[in-house]
DNA sequence: GCCTGTCAATACGCATGCGTATGGAAACTA
DNA sequence: TAGTTTCCATACGCATGCGTATTGACAGGC
């Protein structure tokens, strides 16, 4: 039974395309100080002589890793969300999102606490831009003025921000109704009516 | 000239005391990872001989850091505000202090992003509650029932650390009046009238 | 003035991480 | 099948961090 900690089994050569996924994964998983050379060699059943074929450094795979997930995030949770017509109803939708923490939440969640590195900074830069707009349009589209909608926005990603980072040490562990009512509760405060 | 980063010189001999204080200015500066025993020894003018000497370990040294900043913690920033007998300007009082970033809060900031150490979460696990248990309180003299003031207290507390995550990166870099207006439409949101 | 306890310097061993150099095996190509 | 390209193993040098061991300097109590 060879299971050490995940798969130690190379099923043939490696892309590196794969050692960006795995380092996605490790990233979500340990966070960003645990995506290391020998580390990610081991998991993917090989040694470091591989992955320096494949990369020139390991800021290279940071890099290259960062940027498939800035890709496929954004057209894997704004895109699809965008085609809910109401707002209120697209922002509800945008929150549970977060609460069912797909893999690309356990990766923002990771980053978030990476900021001050020169890699990351940029990227929640970018990325938070283009979330907060998003919701200052659903609070326009909901009736506020432009100031009241950024603001509106601005509390709302700060609070999604908050809660991605306690959640994994929130006090008597929310269930699922409390949440319910703490997501019915979050979007009646911010969309009153 | 010797001045390489900050106070290369050891004023006499150092107490434990000294050590705790410099690994917090460390701390809010550059992090958990950047509390190291050599680079504190620098900064104080030591080698790691004396580190040892008032310190059976690394993870000593910053257990009775975190100690000393939770006790200080809660009675520079929390008991001061409870003597504000209005919920309302109690909870701006609150938010104000975050804006001006006393260094409690950077230690604060740091911390958060080190949750996953085992050190680190049970402080700010302990720290939260109190804070969202005031918060909870000013609200429900604000006249909420039970689970509402709960609610809004936990809205209220992760956009705090939302917003403590993202302001060294926010940006076009909000100025006086436009943060102003941001606590402003904060409040207004939170305690409606 | 000695002696003991307090604080610190030096030197070491060990681990982990980065990056390099070089040689080998497997796969594709001609 | 011979040769080239692609991918990987092994071994090394270097840096940083932790913790230990040993020795030294300087204080106060006697």
């Amino acid at each position: 039974m060879p299971a050490l900690t995940s798969k130690p089994v190379p099923k043939s050569r490696l892309s590196a395309a794969a050692w960006e996924q795995a380092a996605l994964d490790l990233l979500a998983e340990s966070g960003v100080a645990a995506v290391a050379v020998e580390p990610l060699a081991r998991r993917l059943g090989v040694t470091k002589g591989s992955f320096y074929w494949h990369f020139a450094t390991r800021d290279a795979l940071l890099k290259a890793a960062l940027e498939r997930w800035e890709r496929s995030d954004d057209s894997d949770v704004l895109t699809p969300i965008e085609a809910v017509s109401d707002p209120r109803e697209r922002v509800r939708e945008l929150i549970r999102q977060v609460s069912y923490r797909r893999p690309s939440h356990a990766v923002f969640a990771a980053l978030l606490r990476a900021l001050d590195q020169p890699l990351i900074g940029p990227v929640i830069e970018r990325v938070s831009q283009r979330r907060i707009e998003f919701v200052t349009n659903a609070f326009r589209q909901a009736g506020f003025d432009d100031a009241t909608a950024a603001n509106r926005a601005r509390l709302a990603y700060s609070a999604y921000v908050g809660f991605v980072q306690l959640a994994p040490i929130a006090q008597p562990r929310m269930n699922h109704d409390e949440f319910e009512a703490y997501i019915r509760d979050f979007i009646e405060i911010l969309i009153p009516h």
